[in-house]
RNA sequence: GGCCCGUUGGUCAAGAGGUUAAGACGCCGCCCUUUCACGGCGGAAUCAUGGGUUCAAUUCCCAUACGGGUCACCA
């Protein structure tokens, strides 16, 4: 693959979200570019005003912005071959379709949608896939010339050979080759004047200087009419990079329905964009060696375009949440405490506690920052709990013995000032007490922790939540739990 | 249906004729431990099927099955 001065293209058309099977394909035509030192180009496709929906341009601009897939030249920041929005292009395409029609690769077509509604409905009750019937493919010179000047509506064809084969190279899927007699003469300038999609393209990544073109695997079967259309301009093919697609399930897409299909609900579900732009790079890529946390440069660095799987791939939220939270662990602690904070403030409305040891003891335990809320919801207020928690068969403590763990801790602990009132002091004050006694931490501990939140399962143990809370609520939590015990 | 593409544990996947068929997630067990996590150790679990080629096929070839894609004046 040659990969001097690479030029790729993400062409997106705005819809309104970004799907995550188009974000991966954003991904893998920037890492591309990057990886060579080429340039990531950023074309609108908005032909199809009928789909037109209001700031669906903003949501691909944001989304790559978030993701750190910042584009060379586009719409906002223009560039040497703009415009960058399709429908701003849409002058040139006719010239270009007569070009081919001159050097006899296309043809004006006059049939009328009702006759082509004929046709096909006929070759399909004769169990033939229905295409044009090449109709107007010989029209002779003056024929044409004479309904063009009556003003007779037209479309422009692709002239496709009848005979031989047409190759093209994939850099993944090596050499496919396909019977020309396969080939419909599709339309290039639809009877409005304008290009369709499969045309536009062409002609767009040609002036753009593409020079290697990544999309999604369902553009395989038409890629022949593709080249057919470089060759017969005498333009160079881009080099073809197609990319499986993201699944469902075996035979199920990824769908709006089920929620799974959008990055922005990824990230409205905690996920951490580095780690969602890590996962699905994952999810048909496979690096050489067996690290799997990467970030945006990393993975240029360790990209491979052989690494690329040729079959589909089932997206596993399980996996991703998985990552995640590998991300999460790896953060440093003012990192995770900034995005941690405003999570904490969901159920915790308190600005007096420790934040540092809640942050600290929740950071190996979340896996996406909305676990976060759920976790520290006990701070604010004491919920209302039922003395069974106190049983714990491994600590081999109940309710009864609950009564002179806490009777123990409360002396101990009052006898630490509000000044004191940290972490390790209170640590070391327990501990000692637990040696005196001689009592197993767990009997003292658990009903702590239970007096304290109320919980069974808590970001910390007793010794931290007490840190975290403060002395008085502290306090007051384990008095109240014993006049419940008693 | 025609054409094109694909198929390694539940999932992501490595592997490129000879391997005990990596690794990760998940699952199970054990250890650590004031809960749960984290961390550590171990375990169960895979080459779609049938034919070839070969001394030897997960690996190469051909069928079959299954899955996907595509056959628009949509993009």
């Amino acid at each position: 693959m040659n990969t001097e001065n690479i030029r790729t293209r993400f062409a997106p058309s705005p819809t309104g979200f970004m799907h995550i099977g188009n974000l991966r394909t954003a991904l893998y035509t920037y890492i591309i570019a990057k990886k060579y030192g080429g340039k990531f180009i950023l074309r609108i496709e908005d032909t199809d005003q009928g789909r037109f929906v209001d700031g669906a341009t903003d949501v691909i601009y944001n989304t790559l912005r978030q993701c750190g897939l910042n584009w060379d030249e586009g719409p906002d920041i223009g560039g040497p071959v703009g415009p960058y929005v399709q429908s701003e292009r849409m002058s040139i395409f006719k010239e270009y379709a007569v070009k081919l029609v001159d050097s006899g690769h296309a043809y004006y077509c006059f049939c009328t949608k009702e006759r082509m509604d004929k046709v096909h409905e006929e070759q399909a009750a004769n169990g033939i896939t229905p295409t044009y019937d090449r109709h107007c493919r010989d029209l002779d010179a003056d024929t044409v010339k004479k309904m063009l000047d009556e003003g007779t509506p037209y479309v422009i064809r692709q002239k496709v050979p009848m005979e031989g084969v047409t190759v093209f190279h994939d850099e993944l899927y090596g050499d496919i080759t396909v019977e020309n007699k396969e080939l419909d003469d599709q339309i290039l300038i639809k009877q409005d004047g304008m290009p369709t999609y499969n045309f536009a393209n062409v002609v767009d990544d040609h002036l753009m200087g593409i020079t290697h073109v990544v999309r999604g695997n369902e553009y395989l079967s038409s890629t022949p009419k593709y080249n057919l259309l470089y060759q017969s301009f005498g333009w160079e093919p881009p080099c073809y990079i197609h990319v499986e697609r993201i699944m469902r399930d075996a035979t199920h897409k990824l769908s709006k329905r089920e929620g799974d299909a959008y990055f922005g609900d990824f990230v409205e579900a905690g996920y951490y964009v580095p780690a969602i732009l890590n996962y699905i790079a994952l999810l048909g890529w496979a690096p050489k060696g067996e690290n799997e946390i990467y970030t945006l440069d990393e993975l240029i660095e360790e990209f491979s375009i052989d690494g690329l799987s040729k079959s589909p791939s089932i997206f596993d939220a399980v996996k991703m949440k998985a990552i995640n939270a590998e991300w999460i662990r790896r953060m440093s602690h003012d990192d995770f405490k900034a995005l941690a904070i405003p999570y904490i403030a969901k159920t915790c409305k308190r600005t007096d506690i420790d934040f540092d040891v809640l942050v600290r003891t929740l950071q190996p335990r979340t896996e996406l920052f909305t676990d976060i809320p759920e976790k520290v919801d006990f701070i604010d207020v004491l919920p209302e709990y039922d003395n069974e928690l106190y049983f714990n068969k491994k600590m081999k403590t109940s309710a009864e013995t609950a009564v002179p763990a806490l009777n123990a801790i409360l002396p101990v602990l009052e006898g630490i000032s509000e000044e004191n009132w940290n972490e390790e002091n209170i640590h070391s004050a327990l501990f000692a007490e637990i040696e005196k006694m001689g009592v197993k931490n767990g009997w003292m501990l658990w009903p702590l922790r239970v007096a304290l939140s109320g919980k069974a399962l808590t970001p910390g143990g007793g010794m931290e939540l007490a840190a975290v809370i403060g002395r008085e609520e502290s306090l007051a939590r384990i008095r109240k739990g014993l006049v419940k015990l008693t």
